[in-house]
DNA sequence: CACAGATCGAACCGGTCGGTACGATCCGCG
DNA sequence: CGCGGATCGTACCGACCGGTTCGATCTGTG
């Protein structure tokens, strides 16, 4: 029995729809832990129209990722302009965000990450790549609004930070790993932003 | 023509041979990236005798892991021992090897993380959060000896930047992560052993 | 020198994978 | 109302996967 009755017929709809769907999935199991007669299981989708929309696995995978990417963007730097003006309230606002995301039992740590991991893919490989561009515009500007003195060796450092806290979270013990790395961030935020070290 | 003419057979040798000779390329490949068949034909043993010594490929992939998490620790444990009794120094000690490594062509991230984000099983987790307890007590240990306030969250902080730096070598760009990653290990560690902060 | 066991190469197995094809069915537009 | 296209379920394909088995051959020990 094809075409269940209430469904729309609508492509983009469609494609917009096996996307939101299939992101969760991967996540959880993997790219390469799920094969796509499954996923579709999963999706409520037929393999054909899978791969109409996607051409490939890969394609999927590629098109998830991006979205994923663009979303996750979007949220920190909404959590950053929620926080007001006061770059040390910004950077506190990051790490609240990242320990309620670390507190979800559905972390895995990033996606992006762990598809660089798993699959050797030059496309995927660049996806990543400009995730972590994404984050280090970010932290650089909240750097160089503070005034610090080389705000793309504090974006940097902050960008390992959030990184580092990330996988800490995922592979080793989620609690408390947000504060932490706040702290150290509010630190080395406060040392670049001196002008002259009273201690030396 | 089985068993050439030359070759010891000795199955403690042989398994030590076929460890190390699998490391770097189920590194290079990934978990998944290659097959017991090709994997054992560049390591030239037969795939009989690779399920003999380690009855899976799992059993393998978990030896190997193993392996090289305690290989790795200890690398870094005698950089840190050779760089004297300045805590300062022992950062200093711990980036530079660091970026080495980084540097190296074959360099790609935390086999431990890559392992963990590739293959969800719980043995391969366990080994990674292992991992990550042997370097946050070497870490901890140059806290607590720097004479920190609270060498565990110290500890925990420079983990985070050792581990964000793995990541952000791996996938954003290797040029001066650890130069960077140590400026802000020195920091925080000299925030951490200031009794008190002139600047409140 | 003979025997036990380690190793080899190759064939083989069932299962799963990504991807394709097809006929049947339903939606949306003209 | 009718047609084109989107979707469905299912069967199918070749390739490869992890793992087993087997006979031939070599090594080390006693």
């Amino acid at each position: 029995m094809p075409v269940p009755k209430g469904s729309t017929i609508d492509p983009a709809r469609t494609r917009a729809a096996i996307l939101e769907a299939a992101t969760p999935v991967l996540y959880e199991r993997g790219l390469d832990g799920i094969g796509v007669a499954e996923l579709c299981a999963r999706l409520g989708v037929s393999k054909e129209t899978l791969y109409r929309h996607f051409g490939t696995k890969d394609g999927l995978v590629e098109a998830m990722l991006e979205a994923r990417s663009e979303r996750v963007t979007r949220w920190l730097t909404e959590a950053v302009a929620a926080a007001g003006q006061d770059p040390a309230d910004q950077i506190a606002a990051v790490f609240d965000a990242l320990q309620r995301w670390y507190d979800d039992p559905a972390f895995r740590g990033c996606a992006m990450l762990n598809a660089a991991a798993q699959h050797h893919v030059e496309a995927v490989r660049a996806i990543t790549a400009r995730h972590l561009d994404r984050y280090l515009e970010l932290l650089t500007g909240i750097a160089g609004h503070a005034g610090a003195a080389d705000p793309h060796t504090l974006g940097r450092q902050l960008l390992m930070l959030v990184e580092g806290a990330t996988v800490v979270a995922a592979h080793h013990d989620a609690a408390g790993v947000g504060e932490h790395a706040r702290q150290a961030a509010q630190t080395l935020l406060s040392a670049a932003t001196t002008r002259t070290d009273p201690r030396d």
